[in-house]
DNA sequence: CTGAAAGCGCTTACAG
DNA sequence: CTGAAAGCGCTTACAG
């Protein structure tokens, strides 16, 4: 049988046996101005009860709940956690909570709930152009920040990394490789990691080598839809020698998909990814890839918001994060003569 | 500049607007009986400001907050986002939340957090022997359901995969295999997991092959542990020709190690995992693996919770789920004579 | 079926 | 420095 419910004891029940109204408990939690020996009295019967406010009663009343949304539409991409617990720290450090919203809820089921808690603002990682949850939360006023995924034109406060110059430092490195013919795997159509990278990479080839073929194929930021379109291509006329893949699950989905169809990487076809998520450095992986400051974009984002429920007034800010290329197994010099025409 | 904040309607401005007294606005939300036409009339004027019922007002007043706490502390191993996924799932059905724990806390400032939030009940996923949250919690009289990890003679229900059963399938594996210098990493010591699967595992060799060796080695649950343990044992004297590892986690780690070292798996090594997170049916991981119901484990433990705060007097459940032997390409027949003996 | 009232546990002016 | 009081937005008996 499990224990009996405890109620829980009330700021009430404190003061009457502090022998003090029940305002002076509230002003010795929250520092108002007490008498020394009257707080060291509250103080005890507090530590004696082991009291916790009722946060429920405390949002109630003030003006904010202490509560802050964290939207992570996609739970299985590893770079999740680390994202998470960035976002938490810093949370936790300011005392405020964390509701984590999945995609478990609809757009709309989610702006219901994030209204129904009255949340005090809300970091969202995985926004598109036309997100339809970012956009309502903020005309319903609530402060959003945008957290590696960013809009154009967005009322709200953004971080990303600078995703054009990843693929810029992917299309070096393949390039510098002697790979021409060269395969792009593309992330989300709206979200702006896709289309900055999608964009970064096309410039450097235009401006470095005009003649390469590049042949694009949409893997969505999805392993399966990623898995099955890497094997269809290499299993067709155009397999490019190097791929470069918009995110790092992509990418493991490629390196999956080769094996499958017994395409020896880096022999046959280089990968670089984009993210560096842990399982990207592990032995039987050893991903080539473009690291993002997971960690550092996650933690800006959450200072960002902390600074804009301060001041809310303030001028929208934009930071962008550097990147860098890692070099690791799944890149090697193309062994084909460079040139125009598949194998 | 972002857009000001825009208060919330009441259920007071509601009721005023339909010309109708607070509570009658309060009953059409509940369900209570109310006149055809003036829930109509109510429910336009709820509809034209698309009003949610302030959650704190709500749980300050009625007995439950409909809150749940869920506590994961390795957010890095994978099949935490299979457990969150499926426990929000259920909670969502019913039209409840979730508060996740993670390690950022420590037990002192995740109890005081759940006491705070006055939380309905607490699934813990990752629960130890005397676990420093578990048994507070609990004794606070806030029911608390035990998923994956179970502690003998706790009041609490429980769900559990049949863990000396998955040791057992592993264990004959290997021996069927020729194997007969055996390895097992072994996880977190206070943790049910590790302790049903190491008696499960040592009481199949003592039944079926008394004579083999059995090399042990803690890996925490951890990657980076396991890493490091699993080096130095296969660069040491007593080299396994198979490694039974309490998780995949550390099977990876095992994998990963072994990659290091250049030891051949499975010509050189054989390793057999537990749980079959995703990650392990990867071509280039493909870990031969006991696979638990993960996802089937955090729903039951999500329906144990809601049928407790149903009937918190009912008498205590505890259940325990089927595993089944994945076999992949991580293990094969031992290519040494069967004996004892390092090489 | 419906309204007036009490009360959940707090914070915050407002007096003294 | 401290107490009495109002009020946050709801649910729940209690009358009618």
């Amino acid at each position: 049988m499990p224990m009996a419910r405890r109620p829980s004891v009330s700021s009430v029940q404190i003061a009457r046996e502090a022998g003090v109204a029940q305002s002076t408990v509230s002003r010795v939690l929250n520092g108002g101005s007490v008498a020394p020996e009257t707080r060291r009295r509250v103080l005890e019967v507090l530590a004696k009860h082991d009291y916790q406010p009722n946060l429920a009663a405390r949002s109630l009343v003030a003006a904010r709940t202490g509560l802050v949304g964290v939207v992570i539409r996609d739970l299985t991409n590893p770079f999740y956690p680390v994202m998470v617990r960035a976002v938490e720290q810093v949370l936790h450090e300011q005392g405020l909570r964390l509701l984590l919203l999945s995609d478990v809820a609809t757009a709309a089921e989610s702006l219901a709930m994030l209204r129904r808690e009255r949340v005090d603002g809300v970091v969202f990682t995985s926004a598109v152009r036309e997100d339809p949850l970012a956009w309502p939360v903020s005309e319903h006023g609530i402060p959003v920040v945008l957290c590696h995924r960013t809009i154009e034109g967005f009322p709200g406060d953004q971080v990303e990394a600078d995703n054009a110059g990843a693929a810029r430092l992917a299309a070096d490195h393949l390039l510098d490789l002697g790979h021409r013919r060269l395969g792009m795997l593309c992330g989300t159509a709206q979200a702006s990691t896709a289309e900055q990278r999608a964009a970064g990479f096309r410039a450097r080839l235009a401006e470095r080598a005009p003649e390469v073929e590049l042949v694009s194929v949409q893997g969505g930021y999805d392993y399966a839809t990623s898995y099955a379109a890497v094997r269809e291509l290499l299993a067709g006329p155009h397999r490019p020698s190097a791929l470069f893949c918009h995110n790092d699950v992509m990418a493991h989905a490629a390196l999956n998909a080769a094996a499958a169809e017994g395409v020896d990487v880096p022999g046959e076809l280089s990968v670089v990814g984009c993210d560096d998520v842990p399982t990207s450095s592990w032995e039987r992986i050893a991903l080539t890839t473009v690291r993002q400051p997971l960690a550092r974009i996650a933690e800006v984002a959450a200072r960002l918001l902390l600074e804009r429920l301060q001041d809310p007034q303030a001028p929208l800010r934009h930071e962008v994060l550097p990147v860098q290329l890692v070099e690791r197994g799944t890149t090697a010099a193309c062994r084909q003569v460079p040139g125009r025409g598949a194998g």
